[in-house]
DNA sequence: TGCAATTTATGACAATCGTAGTAAGATCCA
DNA sequence: TGGATCTTACTACGATTGTCATAAATTGCA
């Protein structure tokens, strides 16, 4: 039952998960609907099952049982920038950054955010102590 | 011969294609020792055939062969992470640099890059009257 | 209640990937 | 030149994924 939270999910497997955070509890038909693309049924409850059995997702007992997210966006989306920061850049962030703020459109909130947080980030890189041996 | 690039290259193709971006030009065996963890010979020779095969890597007809990484770093960094903000975050990206400027550890440098970024997207931002519907 | 519609459970299958063995071919040096 | 060594080609195999079809079970309704 349920393995510790897989540190890669697939891109189908995302699909449906990003479904899932938007949504919230579905079921098999909602999610199949839910999805941006058309993808058929079994193929939707195949990945639904797949995901249960890896413990990101969970389903009710009522009788369309009900399928909810075991895992936060959050989370995930660390886990997987991680890996690919590591996997890609061998470690670099700042090319990624650059490629995110130049292609992507901004709003005015969100570039507000963005300096909010590099100013944190400096802060925090002035003063501290912390390793970096 | 050699597909369009692949929009999606796994774990093990990245983790070789990183190895090339560093090193350059290698033959095999200077393919397989300059890889950060111990893989097969044999392995690391498939993995790099089958990249060929993409078309994301070449190689020469010298005797023991060159293998050279055929896409640049920022592409494939580039493509792949919008791949990622596409499937987990359905788009946005303030939470994903969130993490990075976070949790990774920023040099001062770093600190600087990304502060000019954000005032070039700034500027962008405002003054443009370029599209966004 | 009994059938139609819905929901679930299984089984399948091809493609991709990670891993590597084995064998054949090419080189080099003693 | 003849074997030792290095390179390259081919083959294999199991796990994962994407895609469903089919069959079995359950429900809802006439």
């Amino acid at each position: 039952m349920a393995k510790r939270k897989p540190s890669r999910l697939s891109a189908g497997e995302l699909e449906i998960l990003q479904m899932l955070w938007r949504q919230g509890p579905v079921t098999l038909s909602e999610a199949q609907s839910g999805l941006r693309r058309k993808i058929g049924y079994t193929t939707v409850q195949t990945r639904l099952n797949r995901l249960v059995e890896k413990g990101v997702v969970t389903r009710t007992l009522e009788r369309p049982a009900r399928y909810t997210a075991a895992v936060e966006q959050r989370e995930v989306s660390a886990r997987h920038l991680d890996l690919l920061v590591d996997r890609v850049t061998g470690g670099s962030v700042v090319p990624l950054v650059a490629h995110l703020v130049r292609d992507r459109a901004l709003t005015a909130d969100d570039i507000a955010e963005l300096k909010q947080l590099i100013g944190q980030a400096e802060r925090q890189a002035r003063k501290p102590n912390n390793g970096k041996k």
